[in-house]
DNA sequence: TTTTGTGAACTAGTTCACAGCT
DNA sequence: AGCTGTGAACTAGTTCACAAAA
């Protein structure tokens, strides 16, 4: 299941920075393969960096945010580097500026329309969690095909919209991203329907293999694996290691 | 944040398997290690392997395993190979043989006990997730500050204690795993409680860098950056690539 | 001097390919 | 014949270590 393993080359069309006296730091024009691994840390690093820029920080090193955070230095040059020269030699990174750049980088600057597919349990507490909009994106709307809960919202206020309203609402609305929460035995027809609707982003809250086309990027959080791979690491340091 | 990479040793305990005419395979005595990515592997497998039964198949060979599930045949059998010689040369595995195997080395085999800190909309809705009870995980309790959630339970019926007798509760009910489902700021301090209260194994749902000592197991999963993630892969499809 | 950006070295993880068992 | 278990080959990811920039 979840064989993904997609690669992204990136096309950099990043503006050229301006320095003090202009020296333009270098637009890159290859194309480098990033990994999921190394997105991920984009937007660990992001949140240090709101974290560091809240509390009026305005230069960082790679080595003190390694520190800082628990990371390593090379590794956040490298996956930095990736992007553009975004440090400073003998000073380290604007807090501000870099900040501004990963979340270009991310595509979060602009806001991100997102959708919910399930409205139970799941998917109501996702639909209002607050650490979403917070980071610039909007839970627009959310689905059902219960009777009941068609017409209603959640506590915040996210409406939830019979199935079948999906496409207009996904083109009215310029949504980028669908999160599935709903029971696993439908998963696969949902994600189907969104994936026809135009949607080429889903985040996978149901167990079990998905499987969407080619130019669709599916991620999946499977809670029974997390919790399984917990116990596992219970069960080996039970018998005396 | 969360620097994690932690490698299990294993020791190898596996009892003894008897063939038909008990030519008894291999007991390993080696210490081996473990990736993470091998045990949420192997969960996977364990639902594969649920399916199957559940249709009636009694046999299976990696490469039909493979093949059905999107999976990479000679990596199903490495990462199997590291707890026994489950298969048959010629046959495959026994379906239901090699479940009991995975649920056995995953520690499921005779149920795991749970508490969710925060009776918030996420905890809530962990707390009567389907999914975790049918794979052998019973979430015992929740947990929150807030007086009027105190005394109530889930829908489901998952009863909600004030957060000081978590450390009481741990002890009787033989918790094993603790689910933070607590907002940003709060999680450090509930984290360290859960700590000190005996429990080794952590799901973490909030944002941010949370510590632990040595010898707990800290899995986190972080919303936000699962959806940055997706945001990252169409901004880069965004522009003519 | 400090700190970046990066090739080179290293480590981890995956896949191949085949000997050997049933 | 069919399929496992596994060393060897390969690929991906991380960390080191240092030349070059500020």
């Amino acid at each position: 299941m979840v064989a993904d393993g997609t690669r992204i080359r990136l096309k950099f069309r990043l503006v050229k920075r301006q320095h003090k006296e202009a020296p333009q730091s270098v637009v890159r024009e290859t194309s480098e393969p990033v990994s999921e691994l190394t997105t991920n840390r984009l937007s660990v690093y992001l949140r240090c960096l709101n974290l560091l820029d809240a509390s009026g920080v305005r230069t960082v090193s790679s080595q003190a945010l390694a520190e800082q955070f628990h990371l390593n230095a090379a590794q956040i040059r490298k996956d930095l580097a990736y992007f553009g020269e975004f440090g400073v030699r003998g000073v380290g990174y604007y807090v501000k500026e870099l900040r501004r750049h990963l979340r270009q980088i991310l595509g979060i600057d602009r806001g991100v329309s997102v959708v919910i597919m399930g409205a139970g349990n799941l998917g109501l507490a996702l639909a209002d969690y607050p650490g979403f909009r917070d980071e610039g994106f909007e839970i627009v709307a959310m689905f059902d095909t219960a009777r009941d809960k068609v017409g209603h919202r959640s506590r915040a206020g996210v409406p939830i919209y019979d199935g079948r309203d999906l496409r207009k609402i996904v083109r009215q609305e310029r949504i980028r991203i669908a999160v599935i929460a709903v029971p696993a035995a439908a998963a696969q027809s949902v994600v189907n329907t969104v994936v026809s609707s135009g949607i080429k982003a889903i985040l996978n809250f149901s167990p079990g293999a998905i499987k969407v086309p080619d130019g669709v990027k599916l991620k999946s959080m499977d809670l029974t694996v997390s919790l399984e791979s917990l116990s596992f690491f219970l069960a080996q340091g039970e018998d005396g290691t």
